[in-house]
DNA sequence: AGGTATTCACATGAAACTATTCTCTGAGTTAGG
DNA sequence: TAACTCAGAGAATAGTTTCATGTGAATACCTGT
């Protein structure tokens, strides 16, 4: 106990190099947005004319991820909306992200989330879809205003549901007779538009705006100005912004990641008790970054397809790879012998898919001639997230 | 030897099903006048 | 008669199953030399 006491007094004697961590969250709204001035400008002309309810162009951002795109919106938005306050124009800035599970990734939920907005609750489940787009024109056509609708993900929202959606959105002015939306899509998958329905691709897609990478030396610039405020001057080893940089370079230039990088770099310091960061600490902190994103990944996952995963740890120790068939042997006999029910092959091999996509596995289809075709699966990840990922599924599955 | 045709072991797609959670409707019931 | 209760119909959704079709290249099977 007493331990423990005198630890928690030094930890408030010695000051953190830490001035201000909420600078390296992702909640973070930086005053300036460098080298994105160009692409802030280009929205801004063509979003412009809704400050004067003119028709405005459907607007279509890419990007990779980190490239500050929603940043750039966001902010955009933010202005837009303080102008049309001051000068009393009815404009409502609505800004939404696909991918967030059970809020906006169905029709039905995106248009719920959209009446959420103009001040109605919506039940989750229950009524018609038709009811609530219903619910939604009378709401929204009630007096002459301008919508700028963002769409953050939107590749997401497609991929799942098709674009039916999008082109009821799209379609949605000309039964409208007061209010006018403006759809402004994000998304990060550049050829995310090629399979759309030629109808939507033509009017949300009126114009497009591109999100460069960024590259070493801008991130250096952003992660300077960022770790300036975030943390003590003196607090960083040389070449440490450097290091995170070429990292995030190494990643399609993604900003979001070097400065997720230098805060846990910064926290894992703090608590081995150093007095600044060094590489060694990034190095970690990129170990640690990328084991949670794993681990979150498959915890946040059904039952099954934790099953799936672990006895995929369970029977590929070695590095030898194994194939779809084995796996749903080994599967199977594992749920009988724990008496879960077996899932058809049909779905396993889905699953496989899945846990390729979040990159928990390395999954090639290949084709052994006569010997059919299958998927080829290595695990490729670190010895100790390994252990600690079968720990944690134990856990969450109720084996001892 | 060289060229096709087969064939395997799944992959991939589409549709339909199941269980759960939730709303809405309207019949039946209750309580008050 | 108005208010209340409660069962049943109908929706949305996630996770599956069923049925159907697709597929890349190692082999089997020809053919002509």
């Amino acid at each position: 106990m007493i331990k423990i006491g005198t630890y928690f007094e030094n930890y408030l004697e010695k000051d953190s190099f830490f001035l201000d961590k909420s600078v390296l969250l992702s909640s973070y709204f930086p005053e300036e947005i460098p080298y994105r001035e160009e692409q802030i400008q280009e929205i801004a002309n063509i979003l412009a004319p809704a400050l004067r309810l003119e028709k405005t162009s459907n607007l279509f951002v890419y990007g990779k991820t980190g490239t500050g795109k929603t940043l750039s919106l966001r902010y955009i938005l933010a202005s837009l909306r303080q102008i049309a306050e001051k000068k009393r124009i009815p404009i409502q800035t609505i800004y939404l992200n696909c991918k967030l599970k059970r809020v906006a990734d169905t029709e039905y939920r995106l248009i719920a989330q959209l009446i959420k907005f103009l001040g109605q609750e919506i039940p989750p489940t229950g009524l018609p879809t038709d009811e609530v787009y219903n619910i939604f024109y009378k709401l929204i056509d009630q007096k002459k205003q301008m919508f700028l609708l963002v769409l953050d993900e939107i590749d997401q929202l497609t991929k799942k549901i098709g674009d039916e959606i999008l082109y009821n959105l799209t379609r949605i002015n000309s039964e409208l007779r007061y209010a006018q939306i403006c759809l402004i899509g994000i998304s990060n998958n550049l050829i995310f538009a090629e399979d759309l329905d030629p109808r939507v691709k033509s009017s949300l897609s009126e114009e497009e705006i591109i999100f460069p990478p960024y590259n070493a030396l801008q991130i250096q610039d952003i992660l300077r100005k960022r770790a300036a405020k975030a943390f003590r001057a003196e607090a960083l080893e040389i070449g440490l912004i450097e290091k995170c940089a070429a990292f995030a370079a190494r990643e399609h230039g993604d900003a979001r990641r070097a400065i997720d990088l230098l805060r846990v770099a910064g926290e894992i310091a703090e608590r081995s008790g150093s007095s600044v960061v060094t590489v060694a600490h990034l190095d970690d902190a990129e170990r640690r970054v990328e084991s949670d994103k794993i681990i979150n990944a498959a915890v946040n996952q059904p039952k099954q397809f934790q099953l799936v995963l672990y006895t995929l740890l369970l029977f590929t120790t070695q590095k030898k790879p194994i194939f779809t068939g084995e796996i749903y042997e080994l599967y199977s006999n594992f749920c009988k012998r724990s008496n879960y029910n077996i899932l058809t092959q049909r779905r396993v091999s889905d699953i496989l898919a899945e846990l390729d996509m979040l990159g928990i596995i390395n999954a090639n289809i290949i084709s052994k001639g006569r010997y059919g075709r299958t998927r080829q699966i290595t695990i490729s990840l670190e010895e100790t997230i390994i252990i600690k990922l079968k720990e944690i599924l134990e856990k969450s599955l109720h084996l001892s």
